[in-house]
DNA sequence: CAAGCAACCGACCAGACGGTCAGCCTCATT
DNA sequence: AATGAGGCTGACCGTCTGGTCGGTTGCTTG
């Protein structure tokens, strides 16, 4: 009555099954992965995968929640908070790229999901962790202009947004900047997100030893 | 000898085949629109598809080929350079993020093939149109930095990189943002490229008066 | 030993897929 | 009036798809 149909996370069988077809998926999209391909690279049957999963889209669900789970728990630890809050903003900018460089199927799995259009298969789910990240960093955001450390005239949500963003380009347009000559850091993600940082508290840093003139 | 075999740009027929093939390949990818879909939208018979193109591979070629066109045309427009530096990016980011916004499924169609790892169908035309606006926007930091009127101490390619991977980031991540109680810009994109370049222009323009000291 | 049950498989199904083909219609050229 | 070529179609092909089914292992429990 818990485990519904799903009852894996035991069998060696089964998390072979799931390896399989997270590489497919990941790498050929849902359509693209057919479920004779995936028993195959996993090295079982077909009719051995129902026995598993009810269908395609069970299967699909529950690659799905694992990769959001592992890619949830690996962008936590970018956002362990310690030290002063630019020092924290550094930490963050660089582990979080250096965990969605790390495991690159789970990203583009995860991410296909928001960008599908047509099908709202587990929308939710990749967004859950999207929302951890956004909001932990956002908090580190309003600390920081709490404590005075930052200007308290820029949104955190924008900063979150923005700096979120600068890296999924990153990982995303990653291959596509490699070959252009006026990019030098395509593979070197920590300069990236060092020149990042710096450039961004250029801005969000309170001017020193003086009251921070506003905006505009 | 020249128009090898796709010969269209005339028909009328034709251009409803390429109209309803860069909806369907949009919204759902190249594997899950069929040509029986793309028939039916068009409303032709399947056969006569071929009759223009040789198969699926050459239909969404063209298809790509023309949405690269339109789309770099569409940016180009965005890098139009008058008046100040500064000003030139502040029109930069709010017109190419008007520009994504405005013709959203030649976007998602375009970058979808740059994400794809599996098959290098047409990587090299979805790169052309990042290629020009990415060069014109170093073309406009470095002239900002000759001038004088933007510090000299940063690299341009990582600016021109963050700027246009935050509208990158903005347009893919929208919906989702759009429900997070912090972020209030998800439906005024004009108000989340003003805040971000004026974040950027605070570590990017040299300090008013004075020589700019060197970042670190 | 017998019963039972999960793991597993080969063979199979209906349907959808990309793609082909013979032929019809229209219309400009001769 | 005859011709031929291009636009267009319904019917069809072989293949592959997601999914099913009957049956065979092999281990556990009584």
């Amino acid at each position: 009555m818990e485990d519904e149909k799903t009852h894996c996370s035991d069998g060696e069988g089964c998390r072979r099954i799931l390896e399989a077809a997270e590489n497919l998926f990941a790498d050929k999209g849902f359509d693209a992965a057919s479920m004779n391909a995936i028993a195959a690279r996993a090295g079982i049957s077909k009719a051995n995968i129902y026995h598993y999963f009810p269908n395609k889209d069970a299967l699909y669900l529950a690659v799905l929640r694992a990769a959001s789970g592992n890619l949830r728990a690996l962008l936590a630890e970018a956002v362990a908070s310690h030290g002063s809050v630019t020092e924290v903003l550094r930490h963050f900018a660089k582990s979080h790229l250096e965990a969605l460089l790390e495991r690159p199927r789970l990203v583009r799995l995860v991410w296909r999901e928001v960008l599908e259009k047509g099908a709202p298969r587990a929308r939710e789910l990749a967004e859950q962790g999207f929302a951890g990240v956004f909001s932990a960093l956002v908090d580190i955001l309003v600390v920081g202009q709490e404590r005075g450390e930052l200007r308290p005239d820029f949104d955190p949500a924008l900063v979150a947004s923005l700096l979120i963003g600068a890296n999924v380009f990153f990982f995303q347009a990653r291959d596509i900047l490699r070959h252009y000559p006026p990019v030098h850091f395509a593979d070197d993600p920590a300069a990236y997100d060092e020149g990042l940082v710096d450039l961004l508290l250029r801005g969000l840093e309170a001017a020193h030893g003086g009251q921070p003139n506003p905006v505009r």
